[in-house]
RNA sequence: GGCCGAGUGGCGGAAUUGGCAGACGCGACGGAUUCAAAAUCCGUUCCGGUUCACCCCGGGUGUGGGUUCGAGUCCCACCUCGGCCACCA
């Protein structure tokens, strides 16, 4: 800086170190609930969070802080408004990458995460965050997973009751089963004494066992399968190059893990699983109550995946057996000519012929060999060998093969299939493959169909469907399935049913970096539950936490715990020896609870005080569903976390430890931050900064343009275009942001590069445009060469009667305020800015500015650029902070216009424009209309059959 | 393949219920200031025509059609891009 620039300009460096200093010693943003000091029950709530981060070790990019500007605005906005705002912060320590991160640089995770998280607090309070840190919590501190274990342990005491349909404590259960209320089915289900039908003669239950029937070991086992955590041995996720299972919301599309990208196998083995199935129905009916994005809802119930079908069983010819199958076309049974087993199908064995023993034996084998990858891969094909086995068709008793085949999912339904190849595409192309015949039973309204060449699966009229007890034929689709599912129902063949896509939540990983489970295990290897006095079940110290990792798909997952020292594996109770349980908790397990921990952090004695609870997540008038009243974040987490999350808080509703059924009453996804990006010759990726400068112009190390291009040592360089990130060597780090411009800066930028929901290329380039408002918006309160400050206690003219009309200035300042407002509640952030840099721009120039603008302008400021808010309210001599002044209102009489300007259209075309008086009648505005020179030389010759006058906006003349 | 969302200047975007398309910002161009530059300030900037002193005229919100006095906005078909799901019976 040179002798001769200004003195007093604005210097952000100090200001922003100056307010964030002022704001953690005062506790700016302490935020009291019931029973804290300083609670104000009169103020309405308003809880407003942020999905809460990974501490990862790159740190954080300009991309990660968006939504929490954008929930930090409208915190600091709801204060004004007079709320209690609860906005807090916490960090995701357990899981995948902390652990791998932890392992590449051969330190303890709880170090390497403890300085992740040190980084990411340090850049999370240079943006000015008015996070309540008192609150902050992180998912791996031992009284913070004690609580998760407390959860787990609700579960594992609960099971899921099928007529009250909600949670209760597993001792209710054996209550009702000792009383006879519930009855142990053969297929263990529970079986309620009301269940029609179920009764017979003598008032003995059928397909059903009474309580006192059964030894001991059955009555454990149908306890412990009633839980809502249970273990089972079911078909996992199992990926060998992590060395750990996953669930299925954690392996893409292409059957790969999530995480690094490796081949997952599906595997048998026994985990810990939770009942998320049984709020199937809930989790989706519930979704309508909440205020969230359409695209999420609609991507729950699409992972929920309700479908409305029937059961039907078919009889093995020659044997006992029934094969169960489920269908959402039973108005399709009579054109069912085959049947389809997955291969994990355990008929399978029961149905198979000795011709086809050896070859069954190899097609399951070769199933069983192939990742998931090979399975999508060769989707296409269908492949398939056929059992020697056959069934009975219930509707028309005709022998229909039975073949095994992998399109047939085990996970889904009953595993098998009746195959419909007339009206299914799938079955259509397993017919065809394996010759197998194809029988029309619904025909098109009205188009001719060449069933041999071409399923069709829409809806239709039956043909071909009758037999002598009952005919569906001439009758359209949704009659036909009624008809015949009552009929089926009546014979005792089968019954309409509600299938769900969703499975049970597999909740164990062989991982070191979780919350350990809070179970024993006996010799004889039953499963005991801790005390809750016995929490929390800490994670043992240990040298070697790496995961065994194997290329082998066989190979034995082998959880790390299983290398703790003897001392922590052991435990001696009573003189028995007992077993610690050696997987670990998901990485889901602590975001699934976090934002009622935040409610009451501190809390010893429970998980969250139940009165502060319900103050903070009660239902308020924008919020009728309760919870959280907006919850900010991105949209990958639709069908983890959030629905997750969701069923977590449903079981701790039910149980009666929360007051709302839902966790987040209002959401909102922020769109990500995209950045260009730019590969070399070899299609490799060039850190972009070697390519451009931040003004978009050819960086030093490149050596020009031509036209559109780059170009590196003669090669082209392309440019792409997608998400900013480490890889794609374009991530900008808010640190150097903050450090050239401020972080006011930073946070105008980000919220006025456009919608906050959606996606948007970073320009370095463009934030010299905010950066700008600020030093002039500096200048229009403070005079540079001297440091004092231009406002003035004198006031603007507000009274009509005195002036001619409404001082200008007034006038704006309301109109602004009505802007900022509304576009404040909307969460419309880009538009608020222009409406402020209007005002501001409109400010220019003068050396006074009347107090009566410059506050009420500065406290508009306020949720946006912090910092310089503070500032300015301080020298116009404010000693108290100005995050908890009231925020500005408009006075309709100034915005009220003695005069309007309107368009006048002729035939749709503006030809001209007038002033008229704003009360001005119909006549008097199509006068003027007329009179417009420009007006009438378009009307010149032309008749005039329709006048439109839309008062304050436009005039338009239909003529001819 | 299915579902959802989006296509507006050189760029990011604005237009809340059908009512003056392009607010605001970037960039660009011209000017002032300066020895010079940065910074700052003023002006121009959708395209084309005529005149550039003001005006005026034609075209224009992915493409083609429709509804309407009037369509970026509503309806139908298509194209392109993005996202999610994908053998779920």
């Amino acid at each position: 800086m040179t002798d001769d620039a200004p003195r007093y300009r604005y210097d952000f460096n100090v200001i922003e170190q100056r307010w964030q200093e002022t704001w953690q010693s005062r506790k700016t943003f302490r935020t009291a609930g019931p029973g804290e000091a300083g609670f104000d029950p009169d103020r309405p709530k308003f809880y407003v969070l942020d999905m809460f981060p990974y501490p990862s070790g790159v740190g954080l990019h300009v991309g990660h802080p968006l939504g929490y500007i954008a929930t930090d605005i409208v915190a600091r906005f709801k204060r004004m408004t007079g709320h209690n705002v609860l906005h807090p912060m916490g960090f995701d320590a357990f899981g995948l990458p902390a652990e791998q991160f932890a392992v590449q640089h051969g330190v303890h995770p709880r170090v390497t995460t403890e300085q992740n998280i040190a980084n990411m607090l340090r850049q999370l309070k240079a943006l000015g965050l008015s996070y309540d840190w008192d609150r902050q919590l992180a998912t791996i501190d031992v009284d913070y997973y004690k609580w998760t274990q407390w959860i787990f342990l609700r579960m594992y005491n609960s099971y899921f009751d099928p007529v009250e349909q909600h949670a209760r404590p597993i001792e209710e259960l054996l209550t009702k089963l000792q009383n006879e209320v519930y009855f142990v089915g053969f297929d263990d289900r529970i079986i309620p004494a009301t269940d029609q039908g179920l009764m017979g003669l003598e008032g003995e239950p059928i397909g059903a066992r009474k309580w006192h029937e059964l030894d001991e070991e059955q009555r454990n086992a149908f306890l412990d399968g009633h839980r809502l955590a249970y273990l089972a041995e079911v078909p996992v996720n199992w990926c060998p190059a992590l060395g750990t299972v996953l669930a299925n919301e954690e392996v893409t599309n292409e059957g790969r893990s999530e995480r690094g990208n490796h081949p997952v196998f599906k595997r048998p083995l026994k985990q810990w699983m939770l009942r998320i199935t049984a709020y199937a129905e809930r989790l989706a009916d519930d979704l309508d109550a909440v205020d969230w994005p359409e695209a999420i809802k609609k991507m729950q119930r699409d992972w929920i995946g309700r479908s409305e079908g029937a059961l039907v069983d078919f009889a093995v010819d020659g044997s006992d057996e029934l094969i169960r199958v489920f269908t959402t076309r039973s108005d399709t049974l009579f054109g069912a000519t085959y049947m389809v087993l997955a291969p994990e199908h355990p008929l399978v064995d029961q149905v198979i012929t000795e011709a086809q023993r050896t070859a069954v034996r190899d097609y399951r084998r070769q199933a069983e060999s192939r990742s998931d990858v090979d399975r999508m891969a060769e989707a296409k094909e269908k492949t398939g060998v056929f059992t020697g086995g056959h069934a009975i068709n219930p509707v028309n008793d005709q022998k229909i093969p039975i073949w095994i085949a992998d399109y047939v999912l085990m996970g889904y339904g009953t595993g098998a299939i009746m195959a419909v190849p007339a009206h299914d595409e799938r079955d259509h192309a397993f017919a065809r493959t394996f010759d197998l015949p194809i029988v029309e039973v619904v025909k098109h309204d009205g188009e001719n169909i060449d069933i041999q060449e071409e399923a069709f699966v829409g809806a239709g009229v039956n043909v071909n469907s009758a037999n002598d007890d009952v005919s569906i034929n001439d009758l359209p689709t949704p009659q036909a399935k009624t008809k015949i599912t009552e009929w089926l129902e009546h014979k005792g063949l089968g019954q309409g049913h509600v299938q769900y896509k969703l499975r049970d939540w597999l909740f164990s990983r062989q991982r070191y970096w979780g919350e350990p489970f809070p179970v024993l295990h006996d010799e004889r290897g039953r499963t005991v539950a801790l005390d809750e006095s016995e929490l929390p079940a800490e994670l043992p110290a240990m040298e070697d936490f790496t995961p065994v990792a194997s290329d082998d798909p066989d190979a034995p997952p082998q959880p790390p715990l299983g290398r703790a020292p003897e001392s922590w594996r052991i435990v001696e109770r009573n003189g028995q020896r007992y077993t610690r349980e050696l997987n670990t908790m998901p990485q889901w397990a602590g975001s699934c609870w976090y934002y009622l921990r935040y409610l009451d952090n501190t809390n010893a004695e429970r998980f969250c005080d139940p009165s502060r609870e319900q103050y903070w997540m009660g239902s308020t008038e924008q919020n009728s569903a309760g919870g959280v009243d907006l919850y900010v974040g991105g949209a990958e987490h639709a069908v983890l976390h959030l629905l997750y999350a969701r069923f977590w808080h449903k079981v701790l509703y039910d149980l009666g430890h929360v007051s709302t059924p839902e966790p987040f009453g209002r959401l909102f996804n922020q769109g990500y931050i995209q950045a260009y990006a730019y590969t070399d010759a070899r299609g490799v990726y060039m850190p972009a900064s070697e390519v451009v400068n931040a003004d978009g112009k050819p960086a030093s190390e490149v050596q020009g343009t031509k036209g559109e291009k780059f170009f590196h040592n003669d090669q082209p360089v392309t440019e792409v275009y997608g998400k900013m990130g480490k890889s794609l060597h374009n991530a900008v780090s808010p640190d150097d942001i903050c450090a050239e411009y401020g972080c006011d800066t930073l946070r105008l930028y980000e919220m006025y590069m456009g919608p906050l929901d959606a996606s948007k290329p970073w320009n370095t380039r463009d934030i010299i445009g905010v950066h700008r408002f600020l030093q002039r918006l500096w200048r229009n309160f403070v005079n540079e060469e001297t440091g004092e400050l231009k406002v003035t206690s004198d006031k603007p003219g507000a009274q009509r009667s005195e002036a001619p009309g409404i001082d200008p200035l007034l006038r704006l300042l309301h109109k602004t305020i009505k802007r900022v407002t509304e576009d404040m509640q909307r969460l419309c952030f880009n538009t608020a800015i222009a409406a402020l840099i209007e005002m501001n721009n409109a400010l220019v120039g003068r050396d006074t500015l009347p107090r009566a603008i410059a506050e009420p302008f500065v406290l508009m400021l306020a949720p946006l650029a912090p910092h310089l808010a503070e500032e300015l309210w301080q020298r116009m001599g404010h000693d108290d902070t100005l995050a908890y002044e009231p925020w500005p209102t408009y006075d309709e009489q100034y915005l009220v216009e003695e005069t309007v300007e309107l368009a006048v259209q002729v035939m749709g075309k503006v030809r001209g424009r007038i002033t008229v008086a704003a009360d001005a009648d119909r006549a008097a505005v199509e006068a003027a209309a007329r009179n417009d020179e420009n007006v009438a030389a378009h009307l010149e010759g032309k008749t005039i059959r329709k006048v439109i006058v839309i008062p304050g906006k436009l005039v338009n003349i239909v003529a001819n």
